[in-house]
RNA sequence: UGACCCGUGGUCGAAUUGGCAAGACGUCUGGUUCUGGCCCAGAAGGUUCCAGGUUCGAGUCCUGGCGGGUCAACCA
């Protein structure tokens, strides 16, 4: 299992494994449609599918959903295959809906004859007109009432090619009226005269995503067809083609919430206007979220997977801060990238009190990397050093000189010292400058005294040897956290400043560095180089910045204050609660004089009023409280089937219809008595629900029965205290939430049988 | 105002299925340091959306409300 901890999902997974669900295999798929190119949304996907065929020792497979021919390339085919190998997943089978076209259609034909689908002659505007709203029904089509032999020879005729793009579609008949808009009678097949990527001409009709996409995965044998949220509307539909099809053991849908990312939008369609409008160097310019433009940011795949391993899979929507990918970026080539030095936006230093030119020796890594967490990376010798010359022309960077430095400046300054990395400690005796006052030279000596305290430490390139590069800054694609929220245009909020070149100054060593390799130029951050070379120039891009702690202070970055609320009165947010129910309630008895009676001889025989509300408002539930009645307190039936039962059923999924009204009172009755504490009840309640049975005899036949017995108590509460000293200890110390958990002990201990009222008292005298 | 899904520190997200509200990022201290990086130690930050109810005990169950999302392509 992931180190990752668990998610949904897996608690999915881990159920159906437990009751033996196709054997406790596992098998997944990652469906892209090839239309476009894969984001890091799709990479969270493609890490959680294959992630769990890995863990669970299952299979995942890469299908291509190719169903619209219109739309598809097979660049795009390519380019995802190689985004997901590149990521480091080798699927089990590279697969393509479309291959399943001649199925999907024997398919079609069957429901066709079960009476399950009709062809429908209506255009898309009527289709459309007649589909209703979502809170209006919608209206059947003339044809809706052919019959399968007409439906079978018109869809054949379909096929055959008999008609125009549009003039008929094939239909899935559910229910025109059904509240879920998805199953207003779905299509399942367009006609459309198109040639296909991989079908060529072999089809005229081509299949609906809903169509396709369930029955692609059972012909895979796909166990857990995981999708995002926006599909779960399509679950109904989903399960209802497997189940017209007859599957034994469908695949199961499960969605999650897709990714988003601040400072970032996540939209094929931007990506698609960006690159065509030029405002960005194609589907892979590092400043896109593409796998593709992450991959030329130098961006490891390693990085990309512990981030999506880390943000986790849930089902609220939400917005992960960009800063933790790069986190991620970082924390991931930290480990990897040799350090280099290089100034890029240089000032010139001249260096007295060299007798001659320096060599020095500069280790790959300092030591400390070494000591993180991970294992150090293959291939990377952590004794590596490389050789650094110092002249007596220098390059700093500019940045690390001011004449009147700010409190704290930790660099060069007049008369000051610093340390020049790897190198000596020098002072700044000299500062030239132009006419205009800007600094164009500093005189620095070397300081030879081994006691000398020198401000910082900056980097510098001997000015002799130094080689040229050329430094692409990238930055974040938008300027604000929510692009388009403003004025809701994207364009809007684009960054201005998104990429910067710099010309700058490297240490020899640097231009060494092979094609594909990444850096950290140190004090700026890590760097890459592309495997190809733009040109004669040495290029490199930023990958990630390095954190700067100093930057951001001197951006001064203000906190928003936090936003005053405002003070409410519980007690008349209660009050007005309780007249918004009684209102719906009172409204709701106009029309339901039975549920009226009913809920008033509930509350009156001293049932809770939401008790009440849910059993009167349900004929099923109130026979069952009736019939129950005749054998406990009303007040007491109500209060269990509204809170008891009612939880029960919709844990297995079941209807209050032939739950044995009897019983269930002569339950109530035990628990009412005190034979039976509530907790043992439900678990009475649960074999009654399972079985059937008498509630006394259930009891009796598994030995549960309230433990009332003072001393037989005190004796399990003794034993609990004296096993857990230190939550004691804790307890006495003021951790009053400690009682609790020491009160969950005793009933564990006393398997459920402890009356909790009389163990509480207990326990409570003994911890004082 | 139909159906479905979702509300847990600033941001993500756990919680053994009713029993001590994890962890990470961010923030703030301090230490270390020849990278203002990394690392180490510590701290602050929560009425678990709200109100009722059930229970010895509720983030978890029930009822209602509020807020957000999705669905009315011959896209996926």
């Amino acid at each position: 299992m992931s180190s990752e901890g668990t998610n949904f999902i897996r608690a999915r997974i881990d159920a159906d494994r437990a009751v033996g669900r196709h054997g406790g295999a596992v098998r997944t798929r990652f469906p892209p449609e090839p239309n476009g190119y894969l984001h890091i949304g799709h990479a969270k996907s493609i890490c959680l599918n294959f992630g769990l065929a890995r863990d669970y020792a299952g299979t995942c497979n890469l299908r291509f959903d190719d169903t619209n021919p219109t739309t598809e390339d097979p660049e795009f085919v390519d380019g995802i295959l190689a985004d997901v190998r590149w990521l480091g997943f080798e699927p089990d089978a590279v697969l393509y809906a479309s291959d399943y076209f001649e199925q999907l259609y024997l398919w079609a034909e069957q429901l066709v004859r079960d009476g399950k689908a009709y062809v429908d002659d209506q255009d898309l505007e009527e289709i459309r007109a007649t589909r209703g709203t979502v809170t209006e029904a919608g209206t059947p089509s003339p044809c809706r009432g052919r019959s399968p032999a007409e439906n079978l020879d018109l869809l054949r005729r379909m096929r055959a090619g008999e008609f125009v793009d549009g003039a008929k579609v094939l239909r899935a008949k559910i229910d025109m009226a059904h509240p879920n808009m998805k199953m207003r009678d779905p299509l399942m097949y367009r006609i459309r005269h198109a040639h296909h990527y991989r079908t060529g001409d072999a089809w005229c009709i081509y299949p609906m995503y809903d169509w396709a996409h369930g029955q692609s995965d059972a012909l895979e044998r796909i166990t857990h067809s995981i999708c995002t949220l926006e599909f779960a509307n399509n679950r109904e539909l989903y399960d209802w083609f497997t189940e017209a099809l007859g599957f034994e053991e469908p695949p199961k849908q499960l969605e999650f919430a897709r990714l988003n990312l601040t400072y970032l939008v996540m939209s094929k369609r931007f990506f698609k206007r960006i690159v065509e409008e030029g405002r960005v160097d194609g589907w892979d310019d590092p400043r896109m979220p593409t796998i593709a433009g992450l991959r030329r940011r130098g961006v490891t795949p390693e990085a990309i997977r512990a981030f999506a391993e880390h943000v986790g899979v849930a089902k609220a929507n939400s917005t992960v801060d960009l800063g933790l990918l790069e986190w991620f970026v970082r924390d991931d080539l930290n480990r990897k990238a040799p350090r280099r030095m290089a100034v890029l936006d240089p000032l010139e230093v001249e260096l007295t009190g060299l007798p001659a030119p320096l060599a020095l020796d500069a280790p790959e890594f300092p030591r400390d990397v070494r000591d993180l967490p991970g294992a150090p990376p293959e291939g990377v010798d952590w004794q590596a050093v490389r050789t650094v010359s110092m002249g007596s022309r220098l390059l700093i960077e500019r940045s690390d000189f001011a004449a009147e430095p700010p409190p704290g400046f930790r660099r060069l300054v007049p008369g000051g010292l610093v340390r020049l990395r790897h190198g000596p400690v020098v002072r700044c005796d000299a500062v030239e400058r132009d006419a205009a006052g800007e600094v164009t030279r500093l005189r620095c000596a070397v300081v030879d005294d081994p006691e000398a305290r020198p401000r910082g430490v900056i980097h510098w390139v001997d000015a002799a040897s130094a080689v040229r590069v050329k430094v692409k800054l990238y930055d974040r694609l938008f300027a604000v956290p929510s692009p388009g929220e403003r004025t809701g245009e994207l364009l809007d909020d684009l960054n201005p400043h998104s990429l910067v070149v710099a010309d700058g100054w490297a240490e020899p060593s640097v231009a060494a560095a092979g094609p594909g390799s990444r850096l950290q130029l140190e004090r700026h951050g890590y760097v890459y180089r592309a495997p190809q070379d733009e040109g004669a120039d040495l290029v490199l891009t930023l990958v990630v910045g390095l954190k700067d702690v100093w930057a951001a202070k001197e951006e001064g970055v203000v906190l928003s204050d936090e936003p005053e609320e405002d003070e409410v009165d519980p007690a008349q947010v209660a009050a007005e609660q309780a007249r918004i129910k009684a209102d719906a309630r009172t409204a709701h008895f106009l029309e339901h004089p039975d549920a009226e009676s009913a809920f008033t001889a509930l509350t009156t025989a001293g049932a809770s009023d939401d008790a009440a509300w849910t059993i009167a408002t349900d004929a099923t539930l109130r026979s069952l409280a009736e019939t129950a009645s005749a054998h406990a307190p009303p007040g007491a039936v109500g209060t269990w089937i509204a809170n008891v039962l009612v939880n029960e059923l919709k844990m297995r999924e079941a209807s209050a219809e032939g739950v044995d009204g009897v019983a269930l009172g002569r339950l109530v009755a035990l628990v009412e008595d005190g034979t039976l504490s509530a907790a043992l009840g439900k678990k009475v309640l649960a074999v009654i629900l399972d079985e059937g049975g008498d509630p006394r005899a259930i009891a009796e036949a598994r030995g549960w029965v309230q433990v009332s017995d003072a001393a037989a108590l005190e004796a399990v509460v003794d034993a609990v205290l004296a096993a857990h000293p230190d939550e004691v200890a804790r307890y006495r110390a003021g951790e009053a939430k400690l009682a609790g958990f020491l009160m969950g002990q005793v009933m564990k201990a006393s398997k459920g049988k402890a009356n909790p009222g009389v163990a509480r008292g207990l326990l409570d005298a003994k911890l004082g």
